[in-house]
DNA sequence: TCCAAGGCAAGAGCAGTGCTCTCTTTTGTG
DNA sequence: CACAAAAGAGAGCACTGCTCTTGCCTTGGA
């Protein structure tokens, strides 16, 4: 325990100096708590430095000591919300067979694990995925947590092109240069048309969830969770993940429970 | 109050009655086309009312004779949104083939349209597909408009149906119920499979545009409209369009006639 | 041990917001 | 023409994000 640095956020100076830094770290965190509170209760748009700051006692002007203005608190929450979810589709990996496991269960997982952290947390995943906030551009602090959820998906896609391979899906001439780019930059290992139908699947997976979640499927789709599932296992085909149960195309039953 | 025409609301074009009337609405499509101006500027969060009366030389209070509350003046604003993405949508399919015409081209012609119109009003379709804007829950007049675009989709793959037959999906058992459900509210005559696939094609088209627009593919698209052209196509295979030049594939044997 | 420095909270205040009320002006119609 | 309905003007309430100044009090060094 002693020797293990605890990977205290965002300091990197493991020892706690004082009471003073202890107490900044506390209310800091207190404030972000509050603030997620209020977001997860009414909305991005409702959360208020005031009632934040009303609410844990402490005068208005004093929080800015903590974040210098509202979007910084928000971008703080922007963070920590892509490390949520992030966090959410590692485990959900993690859960289900190891890198040789069954590949299409993994995909699956890991998909219906960010729409379960979705569905539990509209606010925040509306902070992340839905329109950007107010006026409010990505700062760079978020492009690393941003990453994670896809970072997963390609994991899963390059541990079943290492043990069982992948049926890879044709070349579009037109993607070319791109695939290859991509390639590159996300997964040199990867064939282009892999990575090409690996970004695509991502956007459509999050097209799924936004979808269901801000009401689009309303009086539309019933059996939400049966029809995510479904399309999911065919966006794992996209990619050229072998589904043992259903070579050529058939019906796939039931499977990796949650 | 007997002879008295109630409904006019919706249609403008009968009988101006006198020049109170007139002036009702034109002050109502100023207030509107402010207010349009100003969500294309800095988008919905800083939309504000009293900005646009300031603009338009009124005073605050007298732009709630035209418009009850901010949400209400959201909404219409949404309104005409889906109905402008819809009119895109529809430009677009009456543009490219008939109802016999190249099935493909079509379905890309329509999606292409609505990216077109995305990129085009970024704000407008924060507005409608982005996270539901402050506390904010869609009324019911928009359910209508909102669906132009999927009834466009669903016209392009009855048409492909009736007149060149469909390559239809196979059918997932946990669906058959979901699926007869969604083939019979959207277009009875096509196969269940078919509609389920086409919801799923919808969601997932809505989710490459988003992740576009709200920066999900900075540094890691370049060739974005390379890869929605690529994407759009095999959404359009999903649902069973068969692509003359490119016959192989995933989804097997073509036929399957009315 | 004492003391200056700086982190921190408090309060007042500014400019802005959505919305409601009251009062006055305009305007179409019996 | 007279009158009621519609529309505009203005003040005001409660709220927001943010800034600035004023003190208190913890902290680190002498």
């Amino acid at each position: 325990m002693f020797g293990a640095p605890i990977a205290w956020q965002t300091d990197p100076m493991s020892t706690i100096r004082g009471a003073r830094e202890r107490a900044r770290i506390e209310v800091t965190a207190a404030i972000k708590d509050e603030a997620r509170r209020q977001l997860a209760a009414e909305g991005a748009a409702k959360l208020s430095l005031r009632a934040v700051a009303r609410e844990l006692g402490m005068v208005s002007s004093a929080l800015y000591r903590y974040f210098p203005s509202r979007d910084d608190l928000l971008t703080a929450l922007i963070v920590d919300a892509y490390d949520a979810v992030g966090e959410a589709a590692e485990a959900a990996r993690d859960r289900t067979g190891g890198p040789a496991g069954p590949h299409p269960d993994r995909w699956l997982a890991v998909a219906g694990a960010v729409r379960e952290w979705a569905l539990a947390h509209p606010h925040e995943y509306a902070l992340i995925y839905g329109s950007p906030v107010p006026g409010y551009t990505a700062p760079q602090d978020t492009v690393g947590p941003a990453s994670r959820v896809g970072q997963v998906l390609i994991g899963v896609v390059r541990d079943a092109h290492r043990t069982e391979g992948l049926a890879v899906p044709p070349q579009d001439p037109l993607l070319r240069a791109e695939g290859a780019r991509m390639a590159a930059d996300l997964a040199d290992d990867l064939p282009p048309a892999v990575a090409v139908a690996l970004v695509s699947a991502w956007a459509q997976l999050f097209g799924l969830i936004s979808f269901e979640l801000f009401g689009q499927f309303t009086r539309v789709v019933e059996a939400r969770e049966e029809l995510f599932r479904h399309a999911v296992r065919e966006l794992g085909r996209s990619v050229g993940l072998l589904d043992g149960r259903r070579p050529g195309g058939g019906g796939g039953a039931a499977g990796a429970g949650a």
